[in-house]
DNA sequence: TGACATACCACACAAATGTGTGGTATGTTC
DNA sequence: GAACATACCACACATTTGTGTGGTATGTCA
């Protein structure tokens, strides 16, 4: 345990408090605009503004908030942002151009996650293991799911088993009743109880 | 050609003024933050608030641009935005609280697609056909490459075709020779010529 | 005990920002 | 010519928002 090398980025210590108000100013900036200092107080629920300022103050100190002074709403999170990336072409139908010219749209994180979805009734896992793999989903992989309690026959949904395990299985409907079905012969299909929390609408696969 | 039915939607017609205006709108909510309505007259050259509200009021009558009233940089754009999707858990790793203070970090357009790549080194081709399912990649996928004059052994690689195709393989190298390699065991192998493009850094697949 | 961090509140004030009224001027359309 | 859109400006005023000072209370560390 002592003289262990730390070489990973330490991230700063914060109290369960600045965690929250740091969470609220990554929602806000992500959804739309960043909060001022008073609208983050009242989703804290604090009744005043000296007191989100000195949270403010020490997200600052600890490197994790950028702000201008006198500026509204002019909190940026020191984290990188999302940007949008070229579309070029599809493959195996021609010789793309790599030039600017024969940019053909935009994929943006929005239109590529989400759809026309709103920012609440998403989130994103992980995937572990390979009983998806016969339906491209490999391990490690990341998951986005929409938040719903139901989906259809063949959808691949996020459900939670009875041992409050979450797994990412394809729904399927026999004489009117759910199970759920591994994409890998190696795996038997779940008939035990479980509630799905969620749809598959986007895998992510980083090399 | 006449007659011909239109059902694209029509992009409201904006004078040269009023697309600049937008345009600056833009460029400032994809940067950081949206301007106040000074910040807009300013860069435009306007001298009175009152010009810039007019050219709010008609860019909000034509659809492109929402506003809040009283609220201090509160233009949104029709069109839609990137944003970030927190990660909540990872699949199979226990049950994931879906709550706010339960989020592990955000997953974001730059993280996922790049890592720290620059913007002009990347672009996205869409997949067709079957040949790379073994791998994992499936037909309409989204395949995010980053430009490369060459590869390792073992790399998904975008390759240009001598009869000027665009294909997605793994390259191989073999006694000093590289040749591409499907993951399907239908197709063969290429030996042919072709030349590298770039290299395999993101899939992303939409259901 | 003193020093310091966390975790708040109240309140006054200043600066930034949005709202609104009333103008001028130049076109185009009917 | 009347009606209307575009393309501006000046300026007062209201509201929002940020700044700053001075508190209270609780806990930890040394």
């Amino acid at each position: 345990m002592c003289g262990m090398f730390i070489t990973m980025k330490e991230k700063p210590y914060l109290t369960p408090k600045q965690e929250r108000v740091l969470n609220f100013i990554r929602k806000r900036v992500g959804e739309r605009l960043p909060p001022t200092i008073r609208e983050i107080g009242e989703e804290l629920g604090f009744k005043s503004t000296g007191t989100v300022r000195d949270y403010l103050k020490v997200l600052i100190q600890k490197g994790l908030v950028k702000r201008m002074n006198s500026k509204s709403r002019a909190i940026e999170l020191t984290e990188r942002a999302s940007f949008k990336i070229p579309i070029i072409g599809t493959i195996m139908a021609g010789k793309p151009n790599l030039a600017y010219e024969e940019i053909q749209g935009y994929v943006d994180a929005d239109d590529l996650f989400l759809g026309r979805l709103g920012f609440d009734d998403v989130f994103a896992l992980r995937v572990k293991g390979d009983s998806m793999v016969d339906a491209g989903i490999l391990d490690s992989d990341i998951a986005i799911i929409k938040k719903r309690p139901n989906a259809d026959n063949n959808d691949i949904v996020a459900a939670l088993l009875d041992n409050n395990e979450v797994t990412l299985k394809r729904l399927r409907s026999k004489g009117g009743k759910f199970h759920l079905e591994a994409a890998n012969p190696s795996y038997a299909p779940i008939f035990e109880e479980f509630k799905v929390i969620g749809k598959l609408i986007t895998v992510i696969r980083k090399y």
